[in-house]
DNA sequence: ACCGTAGATGTTACCGGTACCATCTGTCAA
DNA sequence: TTGACAGATGGTACCGGTAACATCTACGGT
């Protein structure tokens, strides 16, 4: 058992409302009764309890997130930063995991609104209608992160993913390259590599120069699709990588083909892991500022849910780092 | 307003108490009440409030995670298998971090309990006094992860920190290597680093030919300590990384330093990461299968909780993945 | 001395579920 | 016909907080 206000009240000679008082920081108290209070919630090791207060209050001070996993480098990363945001703000991140399922991810996200969740935040743009409506109807903000369109009819939180693969595809056909591999983790249900994959496409004056490569969001999809551009005639000059996990794959493979990177063949990423500067050879990519972008996040969502605030777009700018992965043609 | 139990139950004809039987399976209700409750609770677009609930049964379904970062490949993988394990038996899983410092860990963890969490996954095997009292005398279950003791005094799952050591230390000793370099993260408030770092300190007849370098746990990290051991004499002929994630980086660095793996210096990691297979040269790691420890770790948990099972220390096994980083001396 | 008022504290109701017990109806055996 | 009993449903209280309002006290101004 364990204790309530109701039971410190008792103990300090107080009724439970001033020992509500107490707790919520009320100054409306004297001194010497607080003192008294405190002393029996810390003598009694007492813990509000979050339900009791969530249906009293209608606020639970929780927000949620659905993402088709943890386990990859750029939601682990933003969800760390939102995480701790969120906390210094008094709030609690409950994530749900839905892969690229959209009718999953509109479940969890039902799920997530029964749970409490006073927002929640989800990847991309393209959404189950109903999960939109409930959360309409019941006033819970969405926030659509790793995306930015300011057009868009939700908040979108994120780097542009045209802009960025527009701004690899540049980079590469400023270097002379004309012949282009994509290479792109599965498309289906992941509207932001769709996205990326268009920029770099619509940046192009020849789409058919430039083949696509859909492999696995891994390593080993990186190693792969190099295997199959080897066996490519004419043989692309470069690799344009939607993400920069199978950039890595690449780097290891392409030395094993017999081709030698940028000289052979140049490779662009878009993420920038905290890798590429160190690999061998140190890789070029358009980053994204994961960290930033989840620190906004959390931000944007308290200021709305504190202050009320309405939540904007932001854009979180992308650039490039240039590395020596690519080179002139 | 969102809709409740009396709303339905007047738009349905019938007492709130039937409409909560109708929503808990209970099978006293007549099928022609429940047909009708239903339309009602579809009709109004009913979602129950989990707070009431919570207050109600003393039951929130909730699992509490204290973690040091998200952002961080082994830590990402079980999370993720954890969260789908516990999803697939009507659990959430609220995940905070804390870094490395135990005091904010203790906190954190009280949040959880405080958030009404039913159960505490933590890392390793040592914590703050209070939050063990706190959880105990709330009857919170604690389970530690990433760590194998059956001796503890609470439930243990994961590897056994010194074996992975061990095992890691013996093969470079079977290969002939005497001078090994030790390389970690830093050690404080990482105590499952200590334990594996001990394991392969233990595992070598002279501890003086193990000169340790305590870097950053990062591919960055990897990187500095390879610059660090090409300036040492007598230089060590292998490097025993006690995470994969420096041990990226030392591959990257040491061919730069004009040090070619395996014929010049041998490296092993701890972990095994996706990545190492594919890695050049393929990184010899021990394997620490993170899928299954978080699926483990969920299962144990709900057994618990929904069967009222012991939960017991599980040992995941972990196994040397001998590859192209390592060779004879 | 009296009143108004601010400050401190208490009383009661309510948030939205579930649990327990009471009540009502219909069926079947005696 | 009556009573026992099971099945269906309703009424009320309770979980542990907070909110709104009521009450009581002390103090300053006139």
């Amino acid at each position: 058992m364990t204790a309530t206000v109701r039971a410190i009240a008792r103990a300090a000679g107080v009724s439970h409302t001033t020992v509500s008082r107490v707790l919520n920081r009320s100054n409306a108290v004297r001194k010497s009764t607080r003192a008294r209070v405190l002393a029996e919630v810390a003598r009694l090791d007492y813990t509000p309890n979050h339900a009791a207060r969530a249906l009293a209050t209608r606020r639970t001070r929780t927000i949620g997130s659905v993402v088709p996993s943890i386990d990859s480098s750029s939601n682990a990363a933003w969800l760390n930063a939102l995480e701790s945001t969120l906390e210094r703000h008094g709030y609690a991140l409950i994530i749900a995991t839905a892969g690229f399922d959209q009718e999953v991810e509109a479940r969890r996200g039902l799920d997530l609104i029964g749970l409490g969740a006073e927002a929640l935040v989800v990847l991309g743009l393209e959404h189950d209608e109903r999960l939109l409506r409930a959360a309409r109807s019941r006033e819970v903000p969405i926030v659509c992160n790793g995306v930015f369109d300011p057009d868009f009819p939700l908040p979108t939180i994120g780097g542009d993913g045209r802009s960025m693969g527009a701004v690899a595809m540049h980079h590469l056909l400023d270097l002379g390259h004309e012949h282009i591999a994509l290479v792109s983790g599965p498309l289906g249900g992941n509207d932001r590599a769709r996205m990326r994959l268009a920029g770099a496409l619509e940046a192009h004056p020849d789409r058919s120069k430039l083949p696509h490569l859909e492999t696995s969001l891994s390593v080993e999809g990186g190693v792969r699709a190099v295997r199959e551009l080897a066996t490519m005639t004419p043989r692309p000059t470069a690799m344009l990588c939607v993400s920069d996990i199978p950039a890595m794959g690449a780097l290891f493979e392409l030395p094993r083909q017999g081709l030698r990177v940028p000289d052979d063949l140049s490779v662009v990423g878009l993420d920038d892991f905290d890798w590429a500067p160190h690999i061998e050879p140190a890789l070029t990519a358009v980053h994204t500022p994961n960290d930033e972008l989840g620190r906004a996040l959390g931000e944007a969502i308290v200021r709305h849910l504190d202050e009320g605030n309405p939540i904007d777009s932001i854009e979180v700018k992308a650039h490039l780092e240039e590395r020596s992965s690519t080179a002139r043609r």
